[in-house]
DNA sequence: TGACATTATAAAATATTTTTATAGTAGCTG
DNA sequence: CAGCTACTATAAAAATATTTTATAATGTCA
């Protein structure tokens, strides 16, 4: 069976619309009939109705679990495209969040580069989501991801390797800066300068807020660090970080003393069909050893 | 790209002769060569080394990434095939292991059979293993599986409608027979008939014996409980199972006061890519409403 | 009714896959 | 070492499969 016909049924589902299905693929509209009709042969079931009178395609129970498994398919050649292209070049794709990079990155890199590992070294910046849809499709061999969970996906492998509480930083001249601990719930009436919503952080803090019934004034997010402890130099506001993070001279790091303290958890990442090449298990190697 | 091809491929890789899988398919041998050409050329990468020096064919590792995707790739199909003729057919394969059919189909047979569901369900018995294996390439739609713990598999969805403690059978003259409860330490020094090992069951018991630090005298082993009831009965040795059986007139059951007492779960069991049909939903309703 | 949008069909054109026939390479054996 | 065996590769031809072109069919909608 040829994949191409998987390809055009998924965009069948898409579109709705023969015409447009074929266009899309740059192929004549006949060339859709037939497609279908060879998977509907080949899997002896409608998978699609050809509703005319109400000028709509429905999919069939059939064509509908066919889908799912399309699409699972074709995923599949993806990652192996992707995966394969990266062996040959001999590169290792690393998918890093701009946090983690900064912060853990540079600790491995000397090793990296002693053991010419470097030079093969492909990192990839984006947001956790970005990076796991990336993971699963192959663009990347391994990530690293941070959560406030012990990471568990379908289809991945996640090493956690190192974890880091939560810490409150407030400007030198904050009424709290003398503090060296301090409760969640002390904070109800404080302005946060916080990340966007998409880093973990968020979800960390989602949770104590909620825990202790408030909420909280945001008064602003960043999506990057030192703009934010600027911020709180300045007493903008207070913030809501870990300590992997460069400390600013005028801002005072507070401990958290809740008895529910999230931590922050970063974890390598790779897809549970992946085979570790030796380079890449040199790197895990690395990565445990000088950050756990 | 043909899925043949991918076929031919995994051939090669457990036989690591082209003539071989040639005969295998019943195709000529050149067919396997371009096939194998066909695939280095799509995936830009040598997939086999062909060592005619030392009469070998080893695997890159691009060819092993690739045999890792080959694989799902296959298994999707095929479970695709399986899962569309069931659908077709309008019938419900549902794996069911022989102790759970005997306690619970009866249980839900009349309703089935009352919103006239019975006559699409097809039983199929098996070992949960095989049942697994099953599952996952589309032969059953859904099975009824026991474990100890909740299941958690890649690619399944488990619903748990029951739990059944364990409890310990013995012969009605058994000096034991008068107890109600007892510690699993207590039986240090009986003898025990038991189900085949392939069972659940003897996970359970296994645990036990391990935090009791015991080796049990297991004196006969059967896949049948209502042979184990009977040596029971007479005093053969006593047994350890669940009340999902059916209870024999001279055999007493004690419960276990143990503070770990591992339960017999029952789960129903699906593929997370399977759309429930209108049928299997109802079905589901069933058996949460009956069995729960 | 006629223009439009959509899918189906048949025949021809292309592309892909397989076969047949044969060559090449190396090991083994007498 | 010639000749046989086992294995894979290659080229040309044959067989299949897919796509295109051209056109039909069906129903909407103004």
């Amino acid at each position: 069976m040829n994949t191409k016909d998987l390809a055009y049924f998924k965009e069948l589902i898409n579109q709705k619309n023969f015409s447009k299905v074929a266009d899309f693929f740059g192929v004549s509209q006949p060339t859709i009939t037939t497609a279908i009709k060879r998977l509907e042969a080949e899997f002896g079931s409608q998978l699609v109705i050809r509703d005319r009178v109400h000028h709509e395609l429905t999919i069939t129970p059939s064509g509908q679990q066919l889908a799912e498994h399309a699409t699972s398919i074709l995923r599949e050649l993806d990652t192996a495209h992707h995966e394969i292209q990266n062996l040959v070049q001999n590169q290792i794709a690393l998918g890093l969040p701009p946090i983690i990079e900064n912060y853990y990155f540079p600790k491995i890199a000397a090793q990296l580069k002693q053991q010419r590992l470097l030079r093969h070294i492909l990192t990839v910046e984006g947001g956790s989501v970005e990076l796991r849809k990336g993971l699963l499709d192959g663009q990347m061999d391994m990530a690293l991801l941070g959560s406030i969970e012990p990471l568990s996906y379908q289809n991945l492998i996640a090493d956690e390797f190192d974890r880091h509480p939560f810490y409150i930083y407030v400007g030198k001249t904050h009424p709290l800066a003398d503090r060296k601990r301090i409760f969640f719930s002390e904070l109800r009436h404080e302005d946060f300068v916080l990340f966007e919503n998409s880093f973990v952080h968020n979800q960390a803090f989602n949770r104590l807020t909620r825990r202790n019934h408030f909420r909280p004034d945001v008064v602003f997010r960043s999506n990057d660090t030192h703009m934010i402890m600027k911020l709180v130099a300045q007493n903008v506001g207070i913030t809501y970080l870990t300590d992997i993070v460069d400390q600013q001279a005028d801002v005072v790091r507070l401990e958290l003393m809740d008895e529910e303290r999230p931590e922050f958890i970063t974890s390598i990442v790779y897809r549970t069909t992946h085979i570790l090449t030796p380079a890449q298990q040199q790197l895990l190697a690395i990565m445990h050893r000088i950050l756990a």
